[in-house]
RNA sequence: GGUCCCGUAGCUCAGUUGGAUAGAGCAACAGCCUUCUAAGCUGUGGGUCUUUGGUUCGAAUCCAAACGGGAUCACCA
């Protein structure tokens, strides 16, 4: 099939060359005409002027003329401020429809494949907002990446091992109730995020003496280290200003919560897992798996899905063995006390720490056993994290890390750092208890789904499994639109109001489109058949301008892939449902007494439903029959 | 303090490698259901694209600085 783009910038080329022997420097600016002028495709003349020795103008219209003569595809144009708007014929257009299709482009085998790493949750509470914009991000872009030919692999990195996990682990026991997610009635990763404040709680009891204590000079509670660096922060404390104090007494906090009871008691916890004891070893298996027994049914309910879920317990040990090639080669280098390090000074970084001096691994080592353990196993072009841009730093470091110890599939790795999600009221805090629960989140959307659908009350079935399924999808549309179409880089309000909206630039208003769609061709089944013949369809405007936008459908998937972005298809979507109902409402297809033309329109129709419906499902997002 | 990111309508967001008079939705106001689903369509109002310089035929977009917001700089993950 043509593509009227590709087709349009070689046929202009060898117009130009034509007329001037080149094309130029640079090459030629083609952009689909805006839409208060008239024209399919525009052609900036600007740059133009220099191969011609004339006016932009005069340039344009020069270029206009030879290419009409050459082209009996392109029918006509016109010339506004040096813009050269080019008209295709109608015919062009009813001949590119006939020939399109919304289906994906097969992923092509020969080409490495793409790994994408999202989700990555830890198991010590269940997932909230942020969870859900790493998730949908991470599916959408390994669904758009895998439409655009090539092959994906999906992974999950749980981080099921540390500290964080014995803290509830702790509390747990510390309860003695026994509790369990079927004698508690709690969804498992709920459970043990109810354990894990509890400890939270508690700790801050037996913290906050100690820091009293600490703020007055008395150290102690502390150990030997703490109390060095306690004694250099008080002091700086003392001589600060009010912001500053503040700041000063977060890191004092945490030397506090390390003089206590509970955290030597998780402290000790984790030495017992790293050394194996297995009464500590079948607690968190147990309660790992009640955690991911909750994670799969919100992941069920999110719709996303994994080829391969990697566990840091798993991996955390070879990132050593990657250290210790790095020591021998001579890129890594070993302090006195026995901690290793990587100068990155001389790439304007700073040095990086990748062994503790009691040779643990910390979260870095992990990370590059991590990634070198993919590479092995899959050999991938790319190596995609979906990781929020806090971590920006970490993944800037990474990559450069593996790069000094010779890897070259370093290359590969982006990190798709995308922006925090904000409430209307600021920033989520656990403390504050503003975090938004992915589970609660999801209900909510659901249930103000059905709500407002029976506020309609036009829905044309009353099988209770129907509307159950209808109302799932009009809500979790909803939430999937309102998060994907913004461009993942930027830091976002959720408004929780707006992100069940059903009107407007929202993914039901997508839905609703595509179930008007439906419903025609449902009605017309029977009545009109699929033939016309073209040359007694007219050149209307709203016609036309949906084919011209069909048309854009796979360059923009094609750039949404390249940029790691589903808020383009997102956007494109919606400008598509939106332009959609500006036609049905000019229209009429069942009516049209001219068969033809209503076979052609609704052909128009078929394709612009299975277009939405291919660019929603991109997203995540299912279409209805009927709503 | 060093490094990085961001600043577009009252609010939430678009704005392709620099291109024409900066666009949508929400909110407000005014119309359109006897017509294939009104979860829709049409219209009105709303802007010093944070500011100031620079680059050029042309800047929301590129460069520099200032102001404002955020992140990060752990023997945490």
């Amino acid at each position: 099939m043509i593509k009227p783009e590709q087709w349009l910038s070689n046929a202009l080329g060898k117009t130009i060359i034509g007329l001037y022997g080149n094309t130029g420097s640079n090459p030629l600016v083609i952009q689909p005409t805006r839409k208060d002028v008239e024209g399919d495709f525009t052609l900036v003349c600007f740059g133009l002027t220099k191969l011609s020795g004339k006016t932009p103008a005069q340039t344009a219209q020069e270029i206009g003329d030879a290419f009409c003569m050459e082209n009996p595809e392109a029918g006509s144009y016109n010339i506004a401020n040096g813009f050269l708007n080019i008209n295709l014929t109608f015919k062009f257009w009813i001949t590119y429809l006939n020939g399109y299709t919304a289906d994906a482009t097969e992923p092509d085998l020969n080409k490495a494949p793409v790994m994408i790493e999202y989700s990555s949750p830890n198991t010590n509470k269940p997932l909230h907002l942020g969870h859900v914009r790493n998730n949908l991000l991470g599916a959408a872009v390994a669904n758009i990446i895998e439409a655009s030919g090539r092959k994906v692999i999906k992974v999950n990195l749980v981080n099921d091992r540390g500290i964080h996990i014995c803290k509830s682990m702790i509390a747990w026991q510390k309860s003695g109730l026994n509790e369990t997610p079927e004698s508690s009635g709690i969804k498992g990763d709920h459970l043990i995020g109810k354990y894990y404040v509890e400890f939270d709680k508690a700790l801050k009891i037996q913290s906050e003496p100690i820091l009293s204590k600490i703020l007055a000079g008395d150290f102690i509670d502390l150990d030997e280290k703490s109390t060095l660096k306690a004694t250099a922060i008080v002091e700086k404390y003392n001589q600060s200003t009010a912001e500053k104090k503040e700041e000063l007494k977060g890191e004092l906090k945490l030397l506090a919560n390390s003089g206590t009871a509970l955290m030597k008691e998780a402290a000790e916890m984790l030495r017992q897992w790293e050394a194996g004891d297995e009464a500590t070893i079948q607690l968190w298996k147990t309660m790992n798996g009640w955690v991911y027994q909750g994670f799969d049914v919100t992941y069920k309910r999110l719709g996303v899905s994994f080829d391969k879920i990697y566990y840091e317990s798993q991996t955390y040990l070879l990132g050593k063995e990657l250290v210790d090639s790095g020591l021998s080669s001579g890129v890594l280098y070993k302090k006195e006390d026995g901690s290793v390090w990587i100068d990155l000074t001389a790439e304007g970084l700073d040095h990086k720490l990748l062994l503790r001096s009691d040779g643990t691994s910390v979260y870095m080592t992990q990370d590059l056993g991590t990634a070198l353990l993919r590479a092995e196993e899959y050999h991938a072009g790319n190596y995609v994290y979906v990781v929020g841009n806090e971590q920006d730093y970490h993944f800037k470091v990474l990559q450069l890390i593996l790069r000094k110890l010779g890897y070259a599939w370093a290359d590969g790795i982006f990190h798709l750092s995308y922006g925090m999600v904000d409430l209307p009221t600021g920033k989520m805090k656990s403390r504050e208890g503003t975090v938004v629960d992915a589970d609660d989140l999801i209900d909510e959307v659901i249930l103000e789904a059905k709500k407002k659908s029976e506020e309609l009350g036009k829905t044309e079935t009353s099988n209770s499994d129907e509307l159950t399924k209808l109302y799932e999808r009009i809500g979790m549309a909803a939430l999937k639109y309102f998060i994907l179409k913004v461009d993942p880089k930027k830091r976002m309000v959720f408004n929780p109001a707006e992100s069940i909206d059903i009107n407007g630039n929202t993914g039901p208003f997508i839905q609703y489109s595509f179930a008007r769609i439906q419903s025609v061709i449902r009605k017309a089944h029977g009545i009109l058949d699929e033939s016309y013949n073209p040359s007694s369809i007219e050149n209307e405007p709203a016609h036309r301008t949906l084919i011209r936008t069909l048309e854009q459908f796979h360059e923009t998937v094609q750039a949404s892939a390249d940029s790691y972005n589903p808020s383009l298809v997102a956007n494109y979507a919606y400008e598509l449902a939106k332009q959609f109902n500006h036609f049905y409402h000019e229209f009429s297809i069942l009516k049209e007494e001219n068969k033809d033309l209503a076979s052609f329109r609704l052909e128009l129709a078929r394709k612009t439903g299975q277009t939405l419906e291919k660019a929603m499902g991109l997203l995540g997002i299912e279409m209805p029959e009927r709503m």
